[in-house]
DNA sequence: TGAGTCTATGTCCATTCTGACATATACTCA
DNA sequence: TGAGTATATGTCAGAATGGACATAGACTCA
């Protein structure tokens, strides 16, 4: 818990201020995190795209809301593999953009 | 143990035939797969431009023999973030690997 | 032939990651 | 206000992955 912690925050640093040497991370740590941090932006901004909660996202990759916050929060809790996994759902994902739409045309949004 | 070998005999599949429903696998985890597999290509490729061996790249990121092994075979048990780690190790720019795992950039899909 | 080197495979136990649950916060709307 | 919805955070038991070890196979060379 002391190092989960720590860990978190350290991402967060990243997030915001992205400075080279925020803590003694080698290089290669740090672009790993960083690309860590990519993904989890991407993760939501193409949830958000496709007008999905959090609770539905879950659904299609077979996991928890909880967790999916936690991949977008960049948590250090949650690894490479689930967050390409669940890009690649998304990306499969058909469900649209017709929630917003919907109104006007039923169901002819692809 | 059962699980495990099947696994490894898709990837194998995976790798040579490259057929499309060779097993009955989602189009995401078939590309999930491929994108281990191509990493670990990779990271052949390059400890082999360099002319280390794989006790030496083991070495180099605090791991073993065998595991280096596994991960340059595409084993199942290891996972993206350690092939990550190891091809960052070696020196392959963050570019590069992105452009291995980045799905969605890749596949179009949105 | 046999020793030396490199890689592959199986197994074991420890560490890490995961889904699920509980709970909290934030926002909207009536 | 309070109910409804969406997201965030902590925790934990079980699953997945990790390093290490043993061992086998393939190859070279003397």
């Amino acid at each position: 818990m002391r190092e989960a912690k720590r860990k978190r925050l350290e991402s967060r640093g990243w997030k915001i201020g992205n400075a080279k040497d925020f803590l003694n991370l080698s290089p290669e740590e740090s672009a790993f995190i960083e690309m860590k941090l990519e993904l989890a932006e991407s993760l939501r901004a193409h949830r958000e795209r496709q007008n999905l909660t959090q609770v539905e996202l879950a659904k299609l990759v077979k996991s928890s809301q909880s967790r999916v916050a936690k991949m977008e929060a960049g948590d250090p809790s949650v690894s490479m593999d689930l967050l390409v996994r669940s890009l690649l759902a998304l990306g499969a994902s058909k469900r649209k953009v017709v929630k917003i739409i919907s109104p006007l045309k039923r169901s002819s949004a692809i």
